[in-house]
DNA sequence: GATTGATCATGC
DNA sequence: GCATGATCAATC
């Protein structure tokens, strides 16, 4: 498929038809070349299936089906089912802050309803040899929702109060404010612990093993 | 093994 | 630089 989808049931349907296909696989069948490396090619198994499934393309701050209301992740797992890497969500926003509310904010309506694409992503395997998993629908539980919300609140007050710099990769329960940038030296606008304007890495925010795990969990039932 | 800072490609 | 797609890799 190439085309966009036209409703929900369409798209995981024919999400789910790729499930075991090896990456070489769904290249071929889209034209695409495998690399021999995603060093240089990071987000490379994301755009493949963002094209074998018909998304958009581009860079807009929305999900990947807005007509549909979901957002696509690829999600690299091993063996046993569990996570290999973080998952990254979107930009956050450091300025323009004030008043901003959860229900309202770009996080809040990626995670609305993902259609989550787990990858057998071993490092031992050769990239082509990746496999696709069974992909899902996935709407946050009440409490997953909380989690997310409450992390979110914790993280944009400290951000609006100036301390950026107090946020770790600790700070949050399954959320997680990390750099998000080319490399270490851009530079995009903050507030500092003055209220005065300063210059910070720019951040993202990412979704914690557990969290990811748990959700998997949750719909593949290994509990 | 988990954490977290750093980085790569691409299209504006 | 920002936003998309993320993973790499040094260090704890």
């Amino acid at each position: 498929m190439s085309q966009p989808p036209l409703s929900q049931s369409e798209l995981l349907t024919a999400a789910q038809a790729l499930s075991g296909l090896t990456l070489t696989q769904v290249a071929h069948d889209n034209n695409i070349q495998v690399p021999e490396s995603l060093l240089r090619n990071k987000g490379w198994i994301g755009n493949l299936l963002e094209i074998a499934l018909g998304a958009h393309a581009g860079s807009k701050p929305t999900q990947d089906f807005p007509e549909l209301g979901i957002e696509l992740k690829t999600i690299p797992i091993d063996s046993a089912g569990k996570p290999l890497e973080t998952t990254f969500v979107c930009v956050t926003p450091l300025t323009s802050i004030t008043g901003l509310q959860w229900s309202q904010s770009n996080i809040a309506n990626k995670l609305s309803k993902v259609l989550w694409v787990p990858i057998l992503s071993e490092k031992r395997l050769a990239i082509g040899e990746r496999q696709i998993g069974t992909p899902f629908l996935w709407q946050p539980s009440p409490q997953q929702a909380y989690l997310l919300q409450q992390d979110w609140e914790e993280i944009m007050e400290l951000i609006s109060i100036g301390e950026i710099d107090a946020i770790t990769g600790k700070t949050g329960q399954v959320l997680q404010l990390r750099p998000k940038a080319a490399n270490s030296k851009a530079l995009t606008n903050a507030i500092g612990r003055d209220g005065q304007p300063i210059k910070t890495l720019p951040r993202g925010f990412y979704l914690k093993i557990p969290f990811t795990h748990d959700i998997l969990k949750q719909q593949f039932g290994y509990n």
